[in-house]
DNA sequence: TTTGCTCTATAGTTTACCTCA
DNA sequence: CTTGAGGTAAACTATAGAGCA
């Protein structure tokens, strides 16, 4: 900033710091009254609030310095405070009245609730973001408990499966083809019905005894034969190749040994890579609907 | 309906002052 | 004691919208 003569650096101190011009060198002020302690051989602080033996030394400086900013006094913002709170907006009415209570300019007390709404916006922002953050803290929480609820769940769908192919080689060895009762134990926590799909609200799968999530679950997959031929485990392929729509054609092969390609859509449908390890369409179909 | 004026709002910036290391 | 950095309040600027003649 340059005030005429004076060069002023609100950032600085006159101390220590000159600008060269030509062949001249000016110090840099901080400020005009930094400028007038220097000239006057008195660069000692003073005091923000002046005492009224002071003032005849503070209408020297009035007289030297055109634009000066004052701080507002304890009274005067306590005042105002209350008015803000009272209603942040200022009607012309209010102003004018409480100008004349503070013995400010309509126009001072205007800008300090400009500068008030614009403080008070930006506490209410922090205090909204910490609202929201805590919010989407637990939300994070939440959503990790029930991935680490899916693995766990998935992992026990995926050794009942092989429990039930296995019974069913034996099965099938003794019991030459008729289906066997399996012996399936109740989900541990979460309701079937969080974590599978369902339309409409008949089963029209059912192994008969109601508990079971994996069966239970979708009605696009077709019901056994009416001699009882469809295996559980084809059955169990069947219904998760549905819920995937992925599959279907290798699950149909799987029980009527027709074509069997496996083409469909880019799904595995190896022997030894079950629908199961399809794991992110799995996650994202099976698991979270 | 359009235009110009006034007032007030917000957002962003500058200035002046204070505190503290 | 002095200095500089950083924080904050007061004041300013630019811009936009509402109300009114």
């Amino acid at each position: 900033m340059d005030s005429g003569r004076l060069i002023f650096d609100s950032s600085s101190s006159h101390a220590g710091r000159m600008i060269f011009l030509g062949d001249s060198a000016f110090p840099i002020f901080r400020d005009a009254r930094s400028f007038l302690r220097f000239k006057n051989g008195t660069n000692q602080p003073r005091p923000f609030f002046t005492a009224p033996e002071d003032l005849l030394e503070e209408e020297y400086y009035d007289e030297q310095i055109p634009e000066k900013k004052r701080r507002l006094t304890t009274e005067q913002v306590r005042l105002l405070e209350k008015s803000f709170e009272a209603e942040n907006k200022l009607e012309p009415e209010r102003k004018s009245e409480l100008a004349k209570n503070l013995g400010l300019q309509p126009r001072q007390v205007a800008v300090w609730f400009q500068n008030r709404r614009a403080r008070w916006k930006t506490k209410q922002l922090e205090t909204d973001f910490d609202r929201l953050k805590a919010s989407f803290d637990s939300l994070v929480a939440n959503r990790d408990s029930l991935l680490k609820d899916n693995d766990r769940l998935r992992s026990q769908v995926l050794s009942l499966t092989e429990k039930v192919r296995e019974k069913e080689r034996l099965g099938l060895a003794e019991t030459g083809g008729q289906e066997i009762n399996l012996d399936f134990p109740s989900p541990p926590t979460a309701a079937p019905t969080q974590l599978l799909h369902r339309r409409g609200g008949e089963d029209r799968l059912s192994t008969g005894s109601g508990e079971s999530a994996i069966l239970d679950a979708d009605p696009r997959v077709p019901l056994p034969d009416s001699n009882g031929e469809s295996s559980l485990a084809e059955r169990l392929l069947f219904a998760d190749a549905a819920r995937t729509g992925c599959g279907m054609a290798a699950a149909r092969g799987l029980l009527k040994e027709d074509d069997g390609g496996g083409s469909d859509d880019g799904c595995s449908y190896l022997p030894g890579a079950g629908i199961f390890e399809e794991a992110d369409h799995v996650d994202s179909w099976w698991f979270w609907n």
